[in-house]
DNA sequence: CAAAACATACCAACTGGTCGGTATGATAGA
DNA sequence: TCTATCATACCGACCAGTTGGTATGTTTTG
């Protein structure tokens, strides 16, 4: 079994995402992970370097969990829609039935833990932080020029406006749920962002490109 | 001198919350506040019964700050203004000012520091925690239920469910601010909910009460 | 067998917290 | 006014337990 390694890695990760979820990276003690998995010192420090490294593993997963999540929702939303503008608020109406859905009531993002404990991370565990929500911007920025190439929005905003909105949004929603324990936090800020969004994009006076 | 040692506690309850906003709080031991403050153990212990005691009394001090804020905010919005939404497109355009002029580049939220690392402390911090940000948004239901009064919204929305998500808003960028070290992100943020606001109570047509 | 995968024992530094003591000043009785 | 009494504010050595990390194994797998 090549992947047995792997699987006790992986274990690893799960525990140590649960803990420091709850707890923060500094009130998580490898220990806190060990005792949870049942393994011991010498399988964790054959597995990573040491917390940091840890640390930075944690992240690296989260965000690639992060991308699949997204690319399946995007995935689906282009099969159902041609029109952009629909395919976004599909593509939302997914995120807010998976986020209500989740059997975690207070789900909270991994960005936001490292952010508000930045001092105790290396510089570049923080700057992946950063690109990695820069480039679910970036993703966005797109889609939301995608819209702008055929709506015209009712005010002036720009689409890295909006992008940067939509993930402020989540985010705001995330902090929100877990103080209160209200599984429907994030749902509804991404619903009013919909809202947002259906009197911006309303007349579906489409705009003919100039060429 | 009565207020000798008021002195020095609000000496440690600032050092406290420099180092908890920018290494989360199990992350800040009792010797680095120490070191800061060039005090001693004794000092600390004479002020706070313990570290438990330090994390409600560094809420409670925020808190109160921060409803300090909010209430000059109010009034000066009232004072520049007698209709409603005017009065809360000011209250949002100070905040603005307020948080884009900020000494502290990445000023985050004590509240979404005590979320995330929710596990270390007692329940009636958490309790409190919930309970100052459910009584920012009552205070907003308020001021949207005013604005509803008198203008009708484009689409069907409740006070609640704006309230929420002015909350929700701030708190989303003040993550994004700490992540990126970006100081006009919550100021983004803010505006986009304005232009939200803006679309959602477009016209004039106050609608009279039908009594 | 060699390497990977894990277990165990251990360490120095740090953790929150205790405790006996001191410096300072207010109060009050003689 | 001198002094005994008392409370607040603070000091710093010390403690038991925990921290991240290492060194040295033993087991399992290819």
């Amino acid at each position: 079994m090549a992947n047995r390694g792997e699987a006790t890695r992986e274990k690893l990760l799960d525990a140590a995402k649960e803990l420091v979820m709850s707890k923060g990276f500094s009130g998580t003690s490898i220990d806190d992970v060990l005792k949870s998995t049942g393994m011991t010192k010498g399988a964790f420090f054959h597995h990573f370097k040491g917390k940091a490294d840890l640390a930075r593993e944690l992240v690296k997963r989260y965000a690639l969990g992060d991308l699949k999540m997204f690319e399946e929702f995007d995935r689906q939303s282009i099969e159902q829609s041609d029109d952009p503008l629909e395919q976004m608020l599909i593509f939302l109406k997914l995120f807010e039935k998976y986020i209500s859905n989740s059997e975690d009531p207070a789900p909270g993002c991994m960005y936001a833990v490292y952010t508000y404990e930045s001092r105790q991370f290396d510089p570049d565990v923080l700057d992946l932080v950063s690109d990695t929500l820069r480039k679910w911007t970036a993703i966005y920025v797109r889609k939301f020029q995608d819209i702008m190439d055929v709506y015209k929005p009712a005010i002036d905003v720009t689409p890295r406006q909006l992008a940067e909105m939509i993930v402020s949004v989540i985010e705001g929603g995330l902090v929100l749920q877990r103080a209160h324990g209200d599984t429907g936090t994030t749902r509804r800020q991404s619903e009013q962002f919909r809202n947002y969004l259906g009197l911006l994009f309303k007349e579906p006076e489409k705009r003919v490109a100039a060429e």
